[in-house]
DNA sequence: TAACGGTGTAAGTGACCACTTACTAGAGTA
DNA sequence: TACTCTAGTAAGTGGTCACTTACACCGTTA
């Protein structure tokens, strides 16, 4: 420790809640040590006791951090997409959660959804399923408008939303299998298929009654 | 431990596999100890390192069962996928998948995944990537067969499969937000999201030009 | 019957971990 | 200068963990 002295407890706090972040994200909860944690922000491990009380404080303190991300917010903030037709709506939508996706915290909220933490239910609550509220609205105003078929809007919701989330939740764990291309052109392709199914429209020329076309 | 006396190895191993496959899914591996292990399967910590030399060979064991589970080899089996109309292979892919699902072994997964264990890659290698190339298969056969439009059979692939897992994995990860229903109804719901997507076809009375329809 | 091997156990053991204690260094202020 | 407050540290401490050891029990077989 040659050099490092004269530091704002500050300047601190932030290293030590950037390399807990990296380091649950990576490891999980149990699989961080707090000396670890020292290591990465290059500074003593009772600092860390300073700033805060017990090592899982410091992991609710960086959830929490998100739950207050304002960027996070005005994804399920539907007042723009009211004023526009429902196809662009989607279409806004998918763009904003491409660009909201942050990989460490996607690891970080899977990690502690599966310990059963407690702010990964918060999270839940305040992000996810208001934004699954939202795709619904969004569906349930395209069959009044006619522009939609009569489909279950809340299964609907959950498939947009799936293709969405699992799309980013794999290309995170299984790096070498990932989906190449621009994430918000892939984004927008699952936008494609949300609204016109892979089913062929009625064929110019029609060579066939009911369901069985010729290939 | 009055009774407990005459017990063959072979059914305590199996309660070894049986006590660690829930708590292993519950808490994840460093989450989980040897002592709570021995404790639920009702004998002694030491008998765990006569079955296994160590914690992580427990853990590879029971990744190991599934990756030679038959019923999840069925599923990728397109053998009997190949004689029916695209459509109907989707609905028996949803099915499938519906019955294989396993909750506990859902959790054992996505717990292993990110603690970054080689044998989750292994699954997702036997198993999720070729669950994957069946459903891209039907696809370009359905495009083949002028039955589907002509997209990207590999965003649309990830999108049907996406829709699955996302709800099995919500469903299992935050119960209190669960779509409630029949899981194979629901799958089968998201196969006639994915064949026709939300846009409703052609009107009967067409009443207007262009995109813009009345409410 | 005595030696053996498979099944089980109680009691460690050293490593590691979250957290604490008791301390130093220096800047601000009276 | 003397006091205080804040930032920082080295060296614990008690508890927990994966894993080991040494031994007991008992059915089988020579």
């Amino acid at each position: 420790m040659a050099t490092a002295n004269r530091r704002s407890s500050i300047s601190s706090r932030e290293r030590i809640l950037a390399a807990a972040r990296e380091l649950f994200a990576a490891r999980g909860f149990k699989g961080t040590t707090t000396a670890s944690i020292a290591r990465r922000a290059r500074l003593n491990e009772a600092l860390i006791f300073r700033h805060f009380p017990a090592k899982k404080d410091l992991f609710t303190a960086i959830l929490r951090e998100k739950l207050e991300d304002e960027r996070l917010a005005r994804i399920i903030d539907a007042a723009e997409c009211r004023s526009m037709p429902v196809e662009d709506a989607f279409r806004l939508v998918a763009e904003r959660f491409a660009e909201a996706f942050d990989p460490v915290f996607l690891r970080l909220y899977y990690h502690s959804a599966l310990e059963d933490h407690a702010l990964a239910d918060a999270f839940y609550d305040q992000f996810v399923s208001r934004f699954v509220a939202l795709v619904e609205q969004l569906i349930v105003r395209g069959i009044r408008e006619c522009r939609f078929r009569n489909v279950d809007a809340s299964v609907a919701a959950r498939a947009f939303t799936g293709m969405l989330r699992s799309y980013f939740l794999t290309n995170e764990l299984f790096p070498r299998h990932a989906l190449r291309g621009d994430p918000k052109e892939i984004s927008l392709g699952f936008c494609d298929l949300f609204l016109n199914g892979v089913t062929r429209r009625r064929p110019a020329r029609v060579n066939g009654k009911g369901r069985r076309w010729m290939p």
